[in-house]
RNA sequence: GCGUGAGUAGUACAGUGGUUAGUAUUUGACCUUGCCAAGGUUAGGACCCGAGUUCGAAUCUCGGCUCGCGCACCA
């Protein structure tokens, strides 16, 4: 924990804003690890969803919404039911509970790949192992702790995906057919599931939680021969490469030419999917200072991945913290799916070549950015030392513009109510008559609303408003004819705001 | 899951084994107000849940739930 108090505060601020509630559900205690989203937080985590989508789009992946509840043998296939079932033992003295495969390894040396209960709990007696914090003897069984939901579909067992990825690739040959040819890539933006045992954190590790999964198939052969690479290679990004980390270096601006040429990234295609992953984060309006790319170490790479780096987030609360993956899955996937649903999973070369695709995979949640933009342009300030803000990049923020009339009499209200309903269709737009002007001013910025239209009295003689820009607080006056094209230009940055 | 601290209006805090549980802010209404976090009047809103001790528990004890921190977990 970075900072205990502004983590209150933040909380503080999502909570009474109508940004984030929970645990959920609060009136029945709430269950860790489930958040609600409320209105203005939905509105927010609607805006990272189209920035991602509208990246994906431009870069030609395609968007696919898959089941979230498929049968345990896709799970059997991709290794996640293995994998995600920890056995454990649990200390009878002082009731510490270690993940006997860790343990053992650790202590014996030995390799416990494929180990049953029986074998696991044999060495503990003939080599005498022992509690690692207290000494004290174990308890002779292993329980299990399974990371998936379970359910049942008709009589049988279903999981809920703990990754929309592995969805995705089941209908490869459905998208095979759709594409005509490979490279093709497409994403899903959908809720995944993790029985997490004790989930910490806030957004940032939830039961429920939606991910935000691209998928690029590609012939292996071509990862080299990528194209796209070519209009991107000069880039810089910020790499924290495996050798970085060991030698204890700093985070180093390295254009990705150089990082293939000495081997940190080992294809075109992957950097390419690496300085997409990184555009996201970018075009989101995290400033770049914050934002750091990291190799995995081999200890802590996945059990289907090749190559993996991460794009990691420098957050007030809690840190760095981990906001997307890059994965080389290689064919891991699809050669299991082949393997167990006994169908072909391949590509034909122009040759007539047959081969199994590999997958290169961009992997974030749209939760934790959300988290991110709070925790970044929320600024909490004491008493005396102003006003608190919420200064999210203005193409981020939740609600477009708030329309204000001055006073609450002479058809100033009225008239406000139609300039309303003129952009309403086009922008989310908030109206309040309530209370002073300022006042108003002060609750719209406090919810990062980027500008306020307020209706006056030579409004209704003149047919125009004035709009206020949040940080600069400064106004202009617009026609009422030009206020629809002039907010859209300010919100895409087409416009500057400039006060006469 | 273990250890440890905590839980009082929407939010942030105060508080005492004993009438109507305070303060600030927020929210609603009215008056006022020409771009200001103005001002006035007024209204609304809380002791996490359960059991026990007690004449009496929001306060003490125990259990549960949740949160923070440390450990473990985060494929």
């Amino acid at each position: 924990m970075q900072n205990e108090q502004f983590l209150k505060d933040l909380n503080a601020f999502m909570q009474s804003k109508g940004f984030i509630y929970g645990p959920f559900p609060e009136i029945y205690n709430g269950v860790s690890g489930f958040y609600a989203y409320g209105p203005l937080g939905k509105l927010l985590k609607n805006k990272v969803e189209n920035s991602v989508r509208s990246i994906f789009f431009s870069n030609g992946f395609r968007e696919l919404e898959c089941p979230t509840v498929v049968p345990d043998i896709v799970w059997e296939a991709s290794g996640h039911l293995n994998t995600f079932t920890d056995q454990t033992v649990e200390c009878s003295k002082c009731k510490s509970v270690f993940r006997i495969d860790k343990l053992i390894e650790e202590i014996t040396g030995k390799e416990t790949a494929g180990w049953k209960e029986k074998q696991f709990l044999e060495i503990i007696k003939t080599d005498r192992i022992s509690c690692p914090s207290c000494k004290g003897a174990f308890k002779e069984e292993v329980k299990a702790y399974s990371l998936m939901m379970k359910t049942q579909v008709a009589g049988k067992p279903f999981s809920l995906r703990p990754e929309t990825a592995t969805v995705t690739y089941l209908p490869f040959k459905r998208l095979n057919e759709y594409f005509r040819k490979l490279p093709f890539a497409v994403f899903q933006i959908g809720k995944a599931y993790r029985n997490e045992i004790s989930p910490r954190q806030h957004l940032l590790r939830m039961r429920e939680f939606t991910q935000a999964e691209a998928q690029l198939f590609i012939d292996p052969k071509e990862k080299n021969n990528w194209e796209k690479y070519e209009g991107i290679k000069k880039e810089k990004l910020p790499l924290y490469t495996s050798h970085h980390q060991e030698k204890q270096l700093k985070v180093e601006l390295i254009s990705l030419d150089d990082a293939l040429k000495h081997k940190h990234i080992k294809s075109k295609a992957y950097a390419w999917c690496l300085h997409l992953a990184y555009k996201q984060f970018l075009s989101m309006g995290i400033p770049a200072d914050r934002i750091r790319i990291r190799q995995h170490l081999d200890t802590e790479r996945a059990f289907y991945a090749d190559d993996a780096w991460d794009i990691e987030i420098k957050l007030n609360t809690f840190g760095w913290t981990e906001c997307c993956g890059v994965h080389d899955r290689t064919d891991y996937d699809l050669k299991k799916h082949a393997e167990f649903s006994k169908q072909k999973l391949e590509a034909v070369r122009e040759n007539g070549e047959k081969y199994v695709p590999h997958i290169l995979e961009i992997a974030f949640g749209t939760d934790r950015p959300c988290f991110t933009l709070m925790d970044l342009f929320y600024e909490k300030k004491e008493d005396g030392e102003g006003k608190s803000t919420f200064s999210i990049p203005y193409h981020m923020a939740p609600i477009d513009l708030a329309v204000f009339p001055l006073q609450k009499k002479d058809g100033l209200p009225e008239y406000a109510e139609h300039i309303k309903q003129v952009i309403e269709r086009d922008f989310i737009v908030d109206f309040d008559e309530s209370g002073s002007i300022g006042k108003r001013y002060l609750r719209a910025a406090e919810s990062g609303t980027p500008y306020a239209v307020t209706i006056d009295y030579d409004s209704l003689k003149m047919k125009d408003v004035t709009i206020r820009d949040r940080d600069s607080e400064k106004q202009i006056r617009v026609s009422e004819k030009e206020l629809k094209d002039t907010v859209r230009k300010l919100l895409s940055g087409e416009m500057k705001f400039s006060a006469k």
